[in-house]
DNA sequence: TTGTAGGCGTTATCAC
DNA sequence: GTGATAACGCCTACAA
């Protein structure tokens, strides 16, 4: 059987184009000595001759040797690679929460592969169609239904971003979105708004957690509710879909005082329609963001909002995934939420 | 040597414990067939009869079996990892270069594992260690030099984002900051600035690109220059750190009517800084960017900058790999470089 | 349609 | 100190 790896072509330099890669066995044929003992020299054991081992990474140095991660991680256990789904890297939103995520797992020794599916739902299962092959896990944010994702996640764990118990069978993360909203419209009804609108994000089915939340608690307040005072955000959730909206709802409720924004882009985005319109912020329209991102310390007036670690989301989603992986029960209720807080700048 | 295999522990129940993963000869075992059919099911090859196929793969799931990727790469050539190293994903410009990054690696069918550095050569060198191993090759920003970095990188390609071929022998991608600021401080002095500062950005060592680009054409067109119109950002390229630099700037040259910024979050920080101090932006003073952040855009007011194509850069430092692993010589000068295009709006 | 044999590149174990 | 041998888990080729 030795003799079978003497007549596999021998890395000559003489073929041109990408030549086969160096393995172990080259180096040891190369240097004259054992595989064992190049294995020995390059991982930098003990028991080797300084001689020896000078030698050998001399000719591993010459065939531009790396050792093959496949076949190692094959012998040696322990890497482990996490997945990191995120909707949109130019939303400043995801690169925070990507942060936190990157942080817990280098902690942990994980890598990251990260995909922008730029909120698409094919590339959404084209990733996971990928990651179920070569990671241990994953984490993100997805629109495609639990029985879609259950189809191609191949059976490894996976942790899903900003989605309640009630939005899933898989182990998630969260953003309590009723405790933000109870704060904020409770902020909005004490400045002394009784005609507050939404522009709600553009989600596919049912109106998500947030648009609930706010109607919930415009409702508990007794303010009038119906569907005249939300318009969907069409386009992704950027400061233009956020004009445009609040173009459309200007138009739908003029008497409207203040709009809750689905996240600070849009909100932003009401800001600068509003006053295009000749609205004064806060003055003749008060303007309330959802996210907390540092953008809205910027923008004039600065955006009053409902803050959310988004770092922490991120460290919560790897601790998840931590516990998936070692078998526990992975973290429920409020122990995977992120509670916004109420920030209080100008615009509201 | 079939007999040691079945003498393995047989994978059971009753040991509690994170239980050793399922291989394929476990589901082989269970579903009464051979490895080899056992694959053919798993990989939806012909060749089997359709009920031994659902018995075999309702066996893989009984067990959770999921092919390790290890023992997969090694037998099946092609799957392409690339690491992508990033100082700092807070800074709205690193994820669109990384968006670019994942992009073009997408398209080509690679995975990318992200490192987040934090601006920390240590951590810098953490990232090499792991990924020399672990990727096929590496992009990325760097503060540690060509030798630290040949020391760590293990061999494997690499390309340095941001390093003129003067400043570095590896492969990189650069951004032209001398046609950038060519145009930059014409347009200042076509408005009348003759007394022009600069926010540097913090670098150790030499100064950088944008600053020797800065002076030459702020001499080629005979104004003042020394030491005293330069302040160094100290504490990371952010919106605060201009703010601290600026202040100091202004109390230095007083006298100065215009300010170019290192990038565009340390301008923002100048404009904060200099309406505070009472000056109005860009009446009493002009400040010009670096990077076109849409940030940039939605502040007030709005910011004039050198635009650069952040995903451009991204994906030719793709392309650059490309060019490594296939053999090829980079590209380099113009083709490796990315154009600041002035994008003149209402701070300067 | 199914099974056998062998190799992918590495490391661990145990001799020498 | 060094080397032979046997895994690691999978797939391809070939045989039955």
């Amino acid at each position: 059987m030795w003799a079978d790896k003497q007549q596999r072509e021998p890395l000559s330099d003489a073929s041109d184009g990408p030549r086969r890669r160096a393995t172990i066995h080259d180096v040891a044929q190369l240097a004259g000595v054992s595989r064992q003992t190049v294995s020995r020299a390059v991982n930098d054991k003990g028991e080797i001759d300084p001689a020896t081992k000078e030698r050998v990474l001399e000719a591993a140095r010459l065939l531009d040797y790396r050792p093959s991660r496949f076949a190692r991680g094959l012998v040696r256990k322990g890497t482990v690679t996490a997945g990191l789904v995120i909707p949109d890297l130019m939303n400043p939103f995801f690169p925070e929460v990507a942060a936190g995520v990157l942080e817990a797992a280098e902690q942990r020794g994980w890598q990251v592969v990260v995909w922008d599916t730029r909120t698409d739902g094919v590339r959404e299962r084209e990733a996971l169609d990928v990651l179920s092959h070569q990671a241990d896990a994953v984490v993100g944010y997805f629109k495609n239904e639990d029985e879609v994702l259950a189809r191609h996640i191949g059976g490894i764990p996976i942790v899903l971003l900003e989605r309640g118990p009630q939005q899933t069978r898989f182990a998630a993360v969260g953003i309590d979105a009723a405790a933000g909203l109870e704060q904020g419209i409770a902020h909005l009804v004490r400045t002394g708004h009784r005609r507050i609108g939404m522009l709600d994000g553009d989600r596919i089915g049912a109106p998500g957690p947030r648009r609930e939340a706010f109607l919930a608690e415009v409702r508990r307040h007794g303010l009038p509710v119906d569907e005249s005072w939300i318009v969907l955000c069409s386009g992704g959730h950027s400061v233009a879909s956020g004009e445009t909206a609040m173009e459309q709802l200007l138009d739908k409720r003029p008497d409207m005082t203040a709009v809750f924004g689905f996240n600070d882009l849009i909100a932003v985005g009401a800001m600068r329609a509003a006053r295009r319109r000749g609205r004064q912020v806060p003055d003749d329209l008060a303007v309330l963001g959802f996210d907390g991102l540092s953008l809205g310390e910027l923008v004039e007036p600065a955006l009053t909002t409902l803050h959310i670690d988004k770092r922490r989301l991120g460290r919560l989603a790897v601790e998840q995934v931590a516990r998936l992986r070692a078998g526990e029960e992975p973290l429920s209720g409020a122990h995977a939420w992120v509670q916004p807080q109420l920030v209080v700048r100008d615009s509201a």
